[in-house]
DNA sequence: TATCATATATATCAAATGATATAATTTCAA
DNA sequence: TTGAAATTATATCATTTGATATATATGATA
């Protein structure tokens, strides 16, 4: 019964085929991440990202099978990136969850994880955008809803949630943790959409360093009476 | 010259016209809202929206000329929501820009404006949301980024960077102050994209008393000293 | 160098989509 | 009631778009 659908193209993988190929399939990757991050899924077409990695419409499929194919890829890349960029203080995530912390300490390190995150967003290269990515598929769930829900959201959310309680020690229900976390997360996340649009008026900058020194301000503001 | 096109229909405004037809405007209008407010431009088609709108395509062209004049017509619509909706408020910015105020005047104001604005985004019934429209269009500016950044983006950000600016006591630099605005404000329209993936978790319920008091919190700890 | 898997290119398809010409119907005022 | 303006419906077009069949070229390896 099972028809071998005998020209299906192989699919090229990360890992084997030849170098060259390899390298073309990351160049349409990032084209698609810089296009799909900026635009959206159904604003891009397939022939714009062909035409920007300088490869035919075929190759597309060639490498990524379709177009949702290629968007989830770049989901998938994203997750990657956002796990090597935060690996610095991804261990804090674990840390938190075995011992309970001093409220200091909580607020301590809600600060480093900020700043490490703001650092890292800010930074992002070139035009490419992969919290706007993010922000769009949470907005409007998209092909890669499930994967950046289950690999960054909740256990982002969850882990500033966790702290927040601990800095706050305890006077905050969990509820009102989760809307700080997700208050503090969106802001910066929406400060990235609008950065365009801020220097806009205000002239392109280095703008971490502000950025930081707000949030570290809202931690710091953060309950604190018994 | 000026080929008369004598058969370009007459584009029905909101004011003439017989009674049924501007239902009918209004109803694809209300849908048009929602679906574009949900999946922005380019994922919604006309069909879809026609279809939901119970009429049949033509009847898009017919009252908006053409599927981006149905979005502009969106964001006009939207603008002018807002203009109700924050009218209790908006005398404030008049007067802030007339003369200076006390900081704690500014700080007073300021949670006014944000319980309002809370109040006003998070109250928006049913599927329609605005403050995602605005967003998204904010994000990756398209046919409608002109009108809502000048009508309401940078009157608010202005608005509360002034605000800003005095209940810090001049202590904030301009610029501090802008980056404050920003993150502020990104923050609710952000917590609003991410409120039905929060629900997902923790429930539905009635956040804006839980999201005001955490901007209160902000607004609070905003630099003091002199 | 011969060979085969890998990679790129050309040409084309079918469906979806925005838009329009045009016909039928409805509404309201004279 | 009637007639013109306003509204709704039908049928159809031209592009765009994602995708594929298929041909050619390239690179590794024996």
């Amino acid at each position: 019964m099972t028809k071998a659908k005998s020209l299906a193209p192989p699919l090229r993988t990360a890992v084997d085929g030849y170098r060259k190929g390899e390298e073309t399939r990351a160049r349409i990757l990032d084209v698609a991440l810089t296009e799909f991050g900026n635009s959206g899924f159904s604003s891009v077409t397939t022939r714009q990202i062909a035409k920007k990695a300088g490869v035919n419409l075929p190759a597309l499929t060639y490498y990524f099978g379709n177009k949702r194919g290629l968007y989830l890829a770049c989901a998938h890349a994203i997750v990657a990136s956002y796990r090597d960029g935060m690996a610095p203080v991804a261990e804090v995530y674990y840390a938190t969850l075995r011992a309970p912390l001093v409220p200091d300490e909580a607020r301590t390190l809600l600060k480093r994880l900020f700043a490490e995150l703001a650092r890292f967003l800010l930074s992002t290269s070139g035009a490419q955008n992969p919290a706007l990515f993010v922000q769009r598929e949470i907005a409007s769930p998209g092909p890669a809803f499930e994967i950046l829900y289950a690999e960054l959201w909740r256990p982002g959310i969850e882990l500033v949630t966790n702290l927040i309680i601990q800095a706050s020690n305890g006077l905050l229900s969990e509820k009102e943790a989760q809307v700080r976390a997700v208050l503090m997360i969106s802001s910066l996340t929406g400060f990235l959409s609008g950065l365009p649009v801020i220097a806009r008026t205000a002239g392109k900058a280095d703008y971490s360093g502000l950025v930081i020194a707000a949030l570290d301000g809202q931690i710091e503001a953060l309950e604190r009476r018994v």
